[in-house]
DNA sequence: CCCGAATTTAACATGATCGTCAATTCCGTC
DNA sequence: GACGGAATTGACGATCATGTTAAATTCGGG
């Protein structure tokens, strides 16, 4: 044992921080300075811990996609119906975007740097099978038990869930600004989940339903 | 008449430039100088002429929508079948956002800047109504014509559309990373953009097919 | 041919941000 | 209680970006 002053807390807490200021601003909209003040320490003592700019961000997205793809290993479908299992997927997407604002917008600024940082990433590739796995298995188990369309591809379904939930939170404020309809966590969000639900669950089950 | 030296052709020469600069960096990122090198200017000029950044990119904005508004008023509807129309319409969007990349990126970083821009432009509210009218007058055709369901939203079709093609651009880099799918204009385009049709009429016909 | 207003340029002043380094504080250990 | 290395800080220098201003250039009209 040497020092064990405040390394791993204060370590953490600047993590969180660096997540909150990196999710509002974005990577090059963010400021150190302004992880510091969140912090009450100081812009020297975050590149001590982080070694710069650019490596405390990768920290954050490796952070927040691990947190995303642990919440969706506890999800509890083998004793659901294929289609009560496909419901509750979309369901809790659909939540998680909602309630994780902060890792959806961090999600889109990775996109708009064109992916650059995440791909000086190697932990990424192997972290992310599980969803499509999941996804993939319960399929299967509603085609063997002829609910559900043979010509249906796991991560096209994925795509679809992931593009429809996260429109809703992402595009928020163009949309409803310029259609005049609720978006985000505003108005009726139980419907607006429901109508996500029914257009996969129409799409990949063999007959409509109502 | 006064000093026509190169005013006009000179502001759509900027504007232009300062669309690519501000689709390729966002807001924060694009730089003045950066948009001045574009037509071999200067960054004083784009201030003569625009009067500064958050100006000359509201200019942008309001151009960008101005023209994927006019392409969607082009689209010529009426002699078609309800499902043809909903098919038409669907795979106009899509291609559209495929093929204007820099739209798509300026209505994202717009939305991560929580719309502040966008609020500020009057002319939006009226230019937009359009797209949602049009959408409509295909449903109500469906539906009198008993090919489409009853309780279907305009505006919600229209996100869902919206969500599936814009996300195909936006999350392009993430998502391909991560799950090794082919995305934006790599791969089956054409068959991507099928799924996506394919979803959406399944969700506004009255029965499934095949 | 010259004037004056519209255009265009060069240079300035200001402020933000980042990484680094030497110096200082802190705490367990001897 | 002194030591030594980890933890923390304050200050520096460099870079970059923005808006302004005063000067220079251009061109149509008188």
């Amino acid at each position: 044992m040497r020092k064990p002053k405040a390394p791993e807390a204060n370590r953490a807490r600047i993590l969180q921080a660096a997540i909150d200021e990196f999710a509002a601003r974005g990577f090059k909209g963010a400021s150190m300075d302004a992880i510091a003040a969140r912090t009450h320490t100081t812009r020297a003592l975050i590149n001590y811990y982080f070694g710069g700019k650019e490596k405390i961000y990768r920290a954050v997205l490796e952070h927040v996609y691990g947190e995303i793809r642990q919440a969706e290993d506890r999800l509890a479908l083998d004793h659901l119906s294929p289609t009560e299992a496909i419901r509750r997927i979309v369901e809790f997407t659909y939540h998680y975007y909602l309630d994780h604002e902060g890792f959806v917008r961090l999600v889109v600024a990775e996109n708009q740097a064109r992916g650059r940082h995440l791909q000086k990433s190697r932990m990424m590739r192997s972290l992310n099978r599980s969803i499509i796995d999941t996804l993939r298995r319960v399929l299967e188990r509603g085609q063997r038990e002829g609910a559900f369309r043979r010509d249906v591809d796991a991560t096209e379904i994925h795509k679809a869930i992931a593009a429809l939930g996260m429109f809703n939170v992402t595009n928020q404020y163009t949309f409803s600004a310029i259609f005049q309809a609720d978006m985000g966590a505003k108005g009726d969000v139980a419907g607006r989940c429901a109508t996500v639900t029914d257009m996969i669950l129409r799409y990949v089950e063999k007959q409509a339903r109502a």
